[in-house]
RNA sequence: GCAGCAGUAGCUCAGUAGGUUAGAGCACUAGUUUGUGGAACUAGGGGUCGGUGGUUCGAAUCCACCCUGCUGUACCA
């Protein structure tokens, strides 16, 4: 086969897409596993939808487009338009109106997936992330969204997170619905503009907001963004109202209720907070970490939310025939990993193979023998894996943090007591056979 | 998308008034030790200096365009 040297694949990886490594997996399995604990706990149940669906199901596009990809990847499946989900929540009130007779009301579920968008990827943000979900489905109680906060908190703190490292921002969309009322703000345009300037306050703070709603701003490189050219009057309006301590909307009042009878408290009122502009209809909430989070040149970097959600009580009704208020909140599980394993408190442990060396191919029956001693008693061992110098064989047990190797040669085979060494410390011991399990035991 | 910065060995980087075979540390391979890792020493492999074109007797170095990455910004249903 000849091969031109420029038709060699490449081995990088698309934008966005990243190969994840078994220290960043094993933070990623504890944290399912909490998860998915918290969640038995608070009896939802557990769902899993494909990853393609329909694109018209999945988002709003306009017929009149000829590609579906504006952030979704998508192509073209015989004469419909596929497209990667970008979130949970989509296929979630997709699957309650097509299995809506069915389903308990209120339906609680939770989901655990991969989403993908196709945007510019940033600090922590990649184009293929995992996504945590749990929603209630048909009903209008403010307990539900109440309780989403509650058991997200639960979630952390089993996680490890203390009290002080994260906050729950609560907000609803009725505030900013009263506040374009009174501004006679009706451009559904400008009213976009402002949401998204007033999206920004934990950013940029109160005076970069400021520009925004006004004239427009120049950011740090250089680059200028235009903004909603509200009056300074009005201006001034919004940041009374939205500096405020306490809520006044009936659905935050409740709520903050609510969690006085669950004794919850680390949340915060914040009517500055907006979230996605579509589709939610009430209390919104957002997952915010309190500690700084630095790249691999230990910048600190914005990190954004890890999480949020709220009330979005027209989504199930897209699909026509069915009234489904709903609830929801997610978590991006990379993004917690990410951060969660610069908490330098954070270890997850691994458990790393004993190995036992190879003297003699002829001996392996003794090899395996110890092997599946060690294996029964829950030990993970190997025997090493190749026909290599016994020096070589121990780099390799070194390279893998490997706590101990068997040496078991034709001396200890014919004394019936192979070598154990410990390779943290060095030290080697003549151990029987049947003591090797509680000596190995020790030094893990 | 827009803007700023950057791209030299697997990794981190040095190397410009343009000049012989392009360097270091770490990593890798072999050996000093043919039954012993993590340290040390010795030797070795590895680079079309992001790509393409241009200027020049001569380009990692200068110019143009492109690609990629980082950071910010916009968008994020």
């Amino acid at each position: 086969m000849i091969k031109e040297k420029n038709s060699k694949p490449s081995k990088e990886l698309p934008l966005g897409f990243v190969d994840r490594q078994e220290r960043e997996l094993l933070v990623r399995d504890f944290i399912i596993s909490n998860i998915k604990e918290v969640m038995i706990k608070y009896g939802f149940q557990y769902l899993e939808t494909p990853s393609f669906e329909y694109s018209d199901s999945i988002g709003k596009f306009l017929p009149d487009k000829d590609r579906p990809d504006e952030g979704v990847f998508s192509f073209k499946d015989e004469n419909k338009w596929l497209s990667l989900r970008y979130d949970l929540t989509a296929p979630l009130a997709r699957y309650v109106a097509k299995n809506y007779l069915e389903i308990p009301k209120p339906f609680k579920r939770y989901q655990l997936g991969r989403v993908w968008r196709n945007e510019k990827p940033g600090p922590g943000r990649f184009r293929e992330f995992l996504q945590f979900d749990a929603d209630y489905v048909g009903t209008k109680s403010l307990q539900a969204d109440a309780e989403l906060c509650v058991m997200i908190s639960e979630i952390l703190e089993k996680c490890g997170l203390a009290k002080t490292d994260y906050a729950i921002k609560i907000s609803s969309r009725k505030i900013t619905e009263e506040l374009f009322k009174k501004l006679n703000i009706t451009d559904s345009k400008q009213k976009l503009i402002v949401l998204r300037a007033l999206d920004k306050i934990d950013r940029l703070g109160w005076n970069g907001v400021n520009e925004l709603l006004g004239a427009g701003r120049k950011d740090k490189s250089g680059d200028f963004t235009k903004g909603a050219n509200l009056k300074t009057k009005d201006i001034k309006i919004i940041q009374e109202e939205l500096k405020k301590k306490s809520p006044e909307t009936e659905d935050l009042v409740e709520i903050f209720k609510i969690f006085q009878d669950y004794n919850f408290d680390n949340f915060e009122f914040d009517p500055s907070i907006i979230r996605g502009l579509e589709y939610y209809t009430g209390p919104i909430f957002e997952v915010n970490l309190k500690f700084d989070v630095t790249n691999n040149k230990n910048q600190v970097i914005q990190f954004g939310s890890v999480g949020g959600g709220g009330r979005y009580d027209n989504l199930v009704n897209n699909f026509g025939n069915y009234d489904a208020p709903a609830t929801g909140i997610s978590i991006g599980i990379d993004r917690l990993v990410y951060a969660l394993m610069q908490k330098k408190e954070f270890k997850v442990k691994q458990y790393k193979p004993v190995v036992i060396c190879v003297f003699d191919k002829n001996s392996m029956k003794e090899y395996i023998n110890v092997q599946s001693i060690l294996r029964k008693a829950g030990i993970s061992t190997e025997i090493y894996p190749g026909e290599n110098k016994l020096k070589k064989q121990m780099e390799y047990a070194n390279k893998i943090k490997s706590p101990a190797v068997i040496l078991y040669g034709d001396t200890e085979i014919k004394s019936g007591k192979p070598t154990l060494r410990d390779l943290s410390s060095g030290k080697e011991k003549s151990i029987e056979i049947k003591e090797l399990v509680n000596e190995i035991k020790k030094i893990i």
